[in-house]
DNA sequence: TATTGTTATACTCTATAACTATA
DNA sequence: TATAGTTATAGAGTATAACAATA
C-alpha cells in the first residue's frame, strides 16, 4: 500500500487550502469597506475597461446577469458606479467609475496589499517572486482569465448554472 | 498613481483563484465515484482517528455536527462507514471505515493523484516541488491543519456560522 | 443538569424563467 | 423576433434551536 506513513500533503491539495484560506481572510478584511470580493471584482475591471455594457461585465466576470442587477444596485446606491444612458441603443447601460469608486478601489488595494503581507509573512521577498512565477504559470496553463476569480460564479451559491434542477431530492 | 500599468497579478490572488479552481476540478472529478469533498475528508480522517465520535469528528474537520449527520448517513447507507454503538457511553458512536470505505479511499487517492497531474502540468518535478515547499510553510505559518479545509466548513452554505441572522434584509 | 446524536425550522442566496422596453 | 436589464419564483443547502436518550 505504501500510503500508510504520514501523509506528505499533495501540493494540490495545499492549494487548494491555501486558496480558501486566502480567499476568506481577505473578504473578512474587505468588510471594513462595507464590500464584498465581487464587488472588488466589478469596480477593479470597470477601472479598466469602463463604459461596459452589464451583458459585457457579467461575461467577462463570469456572473450570472441577474445576479449582477443587484450588486450594481448597491455599488450605484453608494455612488461607487454610474449607470448612464447609451444614447445608441437604448437598451443598454454603459458603466462607469465615479470619482468615489475609484477612491474605494485605492482603498481596496490597500487591503489587498495588507492581506498579501499578512499571508506571505512566512517568505522571504525571494520566495515569494519564486511562488508568483510558478503561480503563475499554472494559472495561464490552466486557462484562468487575470483579475477574474472562479468563486465568483457563485460566492454563496447552492446550485451549478446550468445543472438540472434536481426535483426528487432526497 | 504608479498603477496604472498592466497589473501584476498579486501572488496572493493568484493563490486564491488557483485554489478555487483547483478545488472545483477535483469536486468535479470526485463526482465518477459519487462523492463531495466533504465525504472524502471524512473517509480519510477515519483511516488515521479510527473510532471518534461523531462530535470529535466534526470538530476535527470543523464541520458543524448536525451537518455530518447526512454526511454520515449517507456514507453508511452506501457502507463504506460504520457506526459502532459505543459500550462505556451509550450516547455515543463509534466511527469506522469500512473494507468497502478503505478501497473507496484507494480510488479517491488515485483522483487524487491525476487531478494533480492535470492541474501542476505546466511545472516540471522540479517546480512541483519547490512549490510544494512553499505552500507548506505558508499553510503552517498560517496555521493551516493538515487534510482540513477551509471548505468543508461550508461547501455551500449562505450564512457564516454564528453570523446573526438579519432580520432586515434588503 | 449536561452531552450526544437527530430533526424541524428559518434563513440566505442563487438560477431560471417570465416580463418590459427597446431594437 | 431577438436582446438588455429587471423581477418573481422556486430550489438548494445551511445554522440554529429544540428534542430524546443517556450520562
Amino acid at each position: 500500500m505504501d500510503r500508510d506513513r504520514i501523509d506528505e500533503p499533495r501540493p494540490a491539495f495545499l492549494l487548494s487550502q491555501l486558496g480558501a484560506h486566502a480567499a476568506s481572510q481577505f473578504a473578512e478584511r474587505l468588510k471594513v469597506l462595507d464590500l464584498a470580493p465581487q464587488d472588488a471584482g466589478v469596480l477593479r475591471l470597470l477601472r479598466v475597461a469602463a463604459g461596459l455594457s452589464q451583458q459585457e461585465l457579467a461575461g467577462r466576470l463570469r456572473i450570472h446577469p441577474s445576479r449582477l442587477v443587484a450588486i450594481l444596485d448597491n455599488l450605484g446606491k453608494r455612488g461607487l458606479v454610474e449607470r448612464r444612458a447609451n444614447q445608441e441603443d437604448r437598451r443598454l447601460y454603459s458603466l462607469f467609475l465615479t470619482k468615489r469608486g475609484e477612491e474605494t478601489l485605492e482603498r481596496i488595494g490597500k487591503v489587498a496589499q495588507e492581506h498579501q503581507e499578512a499571508l506571505l509573512s512566512a517568505l522571504s521577498r525571494e520566495e515569494r517572486d519564486t511562488l508568483a512565477t510558478l503561480l503563475l504559470k499554472v494559472a495561464d496553463h490552466q486557462g484562468l482569465v487575470r483579475g477574474v476569480h472562479p468563486g465568483y460564479q457563485r460566492m454563496g451559491a447552492t446550485k451549478r448554472p446550468g445543472e438540472p434542477v434536481n426535483t426528487k431530492s432526497l
